[in-house]
DNA sequence: ACGATATTTCGAGGAGAGTCGAAATGCCGA
DNA sequence: TCGGCATTTCGACTCTCCTCGAAATATCGT
């Protein structure tokens, strides 16, 4: 992942509504979900959930596949995986560590902890 | 962090001079730059250069303080520490590990290798 | 083939981001 | 106190983002 790939992933992170869009596709796994169940839930008119959608496809953060009539959207984590590997190693001090929260070994372990993951 | 703090984060990353200027600041560490040595690095007139890094700093990503006439700024990687953790933590699927590569062991050592960090 | 459903494309409007020169502010040295 | 340097604030402009209804496209069931 280059700066300009980054500056891409980052804005299309960088809005309320595309967030919210791709922390519910994360939440969903692999399955992913329809844009007229992600357009309710949203609760927006269709042609704007498009515009926000091609949005994060177009940044390679969720993948796009026809199922009949319907088109699914999920999220695609090994995109994510290299955004945050980019930020880590990029924007977190050269002796690493400084920040490094994400590195703690025993989070690895418990995981999605409950509590955390409020939605 | 919550999502709203997240997203203004993002936001303020979501540039390509205001991306350059944060590493530019990560890169050079605690000791941080003076605003006018940051201006002329990225060739930008000085007002311009307010307007970003006023970006970052609301979005507070990065520390100001006085130094003389001239006015300091510094990455705050506890901020970034943040943002990086709210990513993982909310991005990156419940069952961790699935977008874990900044949890490499042996990346941690290595580290900010010079190849990488070009602009 | 036809009607219905799911989604995208198109076009227009308003809101906010980014750019930069000129003027104002804050701080230093003499 | 006064001139000069470093930086910010202000104002105006352009450009892109966001929003949404209406029309077009794609797929399914009959």
């Amino acid at each position: 992942m280059d700066s300009s790939q980054a500056v891409q992933a980052l804005s299309a992170l960088a809005h309320d509504t595309r967030l919210a869009l791709f922390r519910m596709l994360v939440e969903r796994g692999p399955d992913g979900l329809a844009a007229g169940v992600i357009a309710e839930r949203l609760g927006m008119p269709p042609s704007s959930l498009t515009f926000h959608v091609q949005h994060l496809h177009r940044a390679g953060l969720i993948t796009q596949r026809r199922l009949g009539r319907q088109l699914i959207y999920a999220a695609d984590f090994t995109a994510m995986n290299g955004l945050v590997g980019y930020l880590t190693e990029n924007c977190c001090g050269q002796d690493s560590a400084i920040c490094a929260p994400a590195c703690r070994p025993e989070a690895a372990g418990v995981a999605a902890r409950p509590g955390q993951r409020s939605a």
